[in-house]
RNA sequence: GCCGACGUAGCUCAAUUGGCAGAGCAGCUGACUUGUAAUCAGCAGGCUAUCGGUUCAAGUCCGAUCGUCGGCUCCA
């Protein structure tokens, strides 16, 4: 009797097939090309390998590299390829993982001397050559006992760490190619043949499933994509991303610089500066409408009141500290204390809350060293803080009010942002309860405002739950700026205060949030943003005059001063230099407006315009001129 | 902090097996008086990150320190 197979395809359509039938026997019946294509299949909703026998009654989706699953198959198979040749490369290598990432995948291995480049290269002929072998991957389960046997023969220790914290009933699959045998619970790409256009981009240590008590492994990272031209267009993306990288940037346009004899602390330079007041000015005026007070605290303060705090508990490896007159006094890492203090200065009734203090507070954490980076990740930041000092009952519009003022904020420099929970951490101080009921509070305000999150179980702060705004840099990694926490635990450490309605002292509720986070990490990520072509209003220069001969420096000091006067950023280049030289100038500085004057715009009384996105205007009148940069310089245009 | 790579003029980069540290840009001086992305000529610019070692000789080789860069979250 022969076994039929019914499959039923994505659009409805029904085919029978007899005897053993794979997904990529149907991708072919379909079309040659689909069967080129395709990667993965999902089967009745699971993801089977296209070379799997199809169950006798299968609902069938054939998944090309277009859809993300079947992507991270694809890559996860390279990576299996690249330990492959590894392991042929340099016997005696211990496999780790290897999983897909964005973009690529990597695949960690214990091995006796670390990787060079030149390594990389051979590894990677090497998987040329498997590829073109074209081996299937053949699928084996087997039972939990004869895994590990096999691996311990194998000699792979790490992967017999894994069967073993693998749940009971978890299936033990692996994958043989060739001689090659690798636990995985697949799907995998079927044959070899089928990687394409890869790429081993890097090659970094990396500690045993994350922590530094563990091995340090060798972690090769690469991309792979199943078209030459899309693998080409991503390493040409990379290139694009160096050059909009804010460090080259800061440096080119002398925005900023980091010292060695500073690290992680960064000097703005004037252009920087120009850059810090502007961005200063708007949160000031948004802030005013919603009626924050802003103060100033010391930058430094006794230890004591960080113990009160919980910070020298909690925060301690991370802060610097100083001895004074036999006393230990700390670099304040967070703005939180001295907010305390400033509310102790007071009684409050509850007519007073919600008492919103605002402070831009210079801020200095001991971050590890290898993990500075630019302003993104820095020792010494100012933070956008404030406090708010409520009742229980207000959290929700509080809240409510800052996330309104966030998105108002990121909307101006036309950021896109993602909204994510933390919840209770391990090293955390406060009841069970306490923390439940944050959370809930949070949860639901951003329920009610219709926000998209994502939840990090454990991921908040020790003294509270939080809401972070994440905003993606050029090479698309994520960095947190904004953030909303809940804090029920310095209201109480400091015995704050505030008379109710029945003549009775009651605990306010404090919220800390930051918009910008640090301000310098934020104008990292604005100058990535903008590739330094700043919308006017933040342009450290907004404006130059360009005049053709010295009998033209007159008339643009004349014009330059009428800019001044009506607040817009303007110079003259006034050097013995030709016009195209100075444009050339202008233009890599990427100042959004050059005025060309000569002997016509003299007589004309005009300037000829030039922008930098759209190059020569031609003549235009002055007035006109000036009063439209200034409406756009008003309204923040992007 | 850990693993790896790197550190030469303000910037970008050269310098053969260890053999006199060099170029372009920027800067300064002068000439040219300039019309939409680089005018020409000249001058100056350095304790090769720092400290120590090997050597007749070190930018180059060895060791330490400091800093920078890429990673150290992605779970078979």
């Amino acid at each position: 009797m022969s076994q039929v197979t019914e499959v039923i395809l994505k659009d409805g359509s029904v085919r029978e097939f007899s005897g053993k039938v794979t997904a990529l026997d149907v991708a072919r019946e379909i079309s040659g090309r689909l069967a080129k294509e395709v990667i993965t299949a999902r089967v009745n909703g699971k993801l089977y390998d296209i070379n799997r026998p199809l169950p006798a009654k299968a609902e069938l989706e054939l998944l090309t590299f277009d859809d993300p699953e079947a992507r991270d198959i694809y890559r996860h198979s390279t990576a299996h390829v690249m330990a492959q040749a590894v392991k042929e490369l340099f016997p005696g290598t211990k496999l780790a993982i290897g999983p897909a990432i964005q973009d690529g995948f990597y695949y960690d291995f214990d091995m006796e001397r670390p990787l060079s480049s030149e390594d990389l290269e051979k590894i990677e002929q090497r998987m040329q050559e498997l590829v073109g072998q074209d081996i299937e991957f053949e699928r084996m389960v087997m039972s939990r006992q004869e895994a590990v046997e096999m691996f311990r023969k194998l000699g792979e220790d790490y992967k017999i760490e894994l069967i073993e914290q693998l749940p009971e009933e978890e299936e033990i699959s692996c994958y043989r190619k060739g001689d090659f045998i690798d636990l995985c619970s697949g799907p995998h790409v079927g044959r070899s043949s089928r990687i394409r256009a890869f790429k081993l981009t890097s090659v970094a240590g990396a500690y045993w499933r994350g922590s530094e008590e563990n091995a340090m492994l060798q972690r090769v990272y690469g991309t792979v994509f199943a078209k030459k031209s899309q693998l080409e267009e991503h390493l040409e993306m990379l290139e694009e991303a160096k050059k909009r990288d804010h460090r080259r940037l800061g440096k080119d346009l002398d925005l900023f610089s980091i010292s060695e004899d500073a690290p992680g602390m960064p000097t703005l330079h004037p252009n920087g500066v120009v850059i810090w007041n502007e961005l200063l000015k708007l949160w000031r005026e948004e802030h005013d409408k919603d009626c924050y007070r802003e103060i100033r605290t010391p930058l430094i303060l006794d230890k004591r009141l960080w113990e009160q705090s919980g910070h020298w508990e909690n925060f301690r490896e991370n802060m610097y500290t100083t001895e004074v007159d036999e006393k230990t006094f700390c670099l304040k890492p967070m703005n939180c204390p001295g907010a305390m203090l400033y509310y102790q200065t007071n009684h409050y009734s509850y007519r007073d809350l919600p008492l919103r203090t605002a402070e831009l507070g210079l801020v200095h954490r001991h971050e590890l060293s290898g993990v500075l980076h630019g302003l993104l990740r820095v020792r010494a930041f100012t933070q956008d803080d404030a406090h708010i000092f409520m009742l229980p009952e207000q959290i929700g519009q509080e809240v409510g009010k800052v996330i309104d003022l966030v998105d108002r904020m990121y909307k101006v420099f036309g950021l896109e942002y993602r909204v994510e929970l933390s919840t209770q951490p391990e090293k955390s101080m406060g009841t069970k309860e306490q923390w439940d009921n944050a959370i809930a509070a949070l949860e639901k305000v951003l329920e009610e405002k219709q926000i998209p999150y994502k939840l990090n179980p454990g991921d908040g702060a020790f003294y509270g739950p939080k809401i972070d705004f994440h905003i993606l840099d050029c090479l698309k990694r994520s960095w947190q700026c904004s953030t909303i926490q809940l804090d029920f635990q310095l209201p109480e450490r400091f015995d704050l205060t505030y008379i109710g309605e029945d003549g009775q002292k009651h605990r306010p509720v404090t919220v800390h949030r930051v918009v910008y986070g640090a301000v310098e990490r934020f104008m990292g990520i604005l100058i990535e943003h903008f590739a330094g072509a700043f919308p006017t209003w933040l342009a450290p220069v907004q404006v130059k005059l360009l005049p053709i001969a010295d009998r033209h420096h007159d008339y643009c000091h004349k014009l330059q001063h009428k800019l001044t006067e009506a607040g817009v950023r303007a110079v003259v280049d006034d050097r013995n230099e030709k016009v195209g030289y100075k444009i050339r100038q202008a233009q890599t500085e990427k100042v959004p407006y050059m005025l060309v004057a000569g002997d016509k715009e003299v007589e004309d009384g005009t300037v000829s315009l030039r922008t930098r996105g759209e190059g020569d205007k031609g003549s235009t009148d002055f007035a006109g001129f000036l009063e439209m940069i200034a409406l756009e310089i008003s309204q923040r245009s992007l």
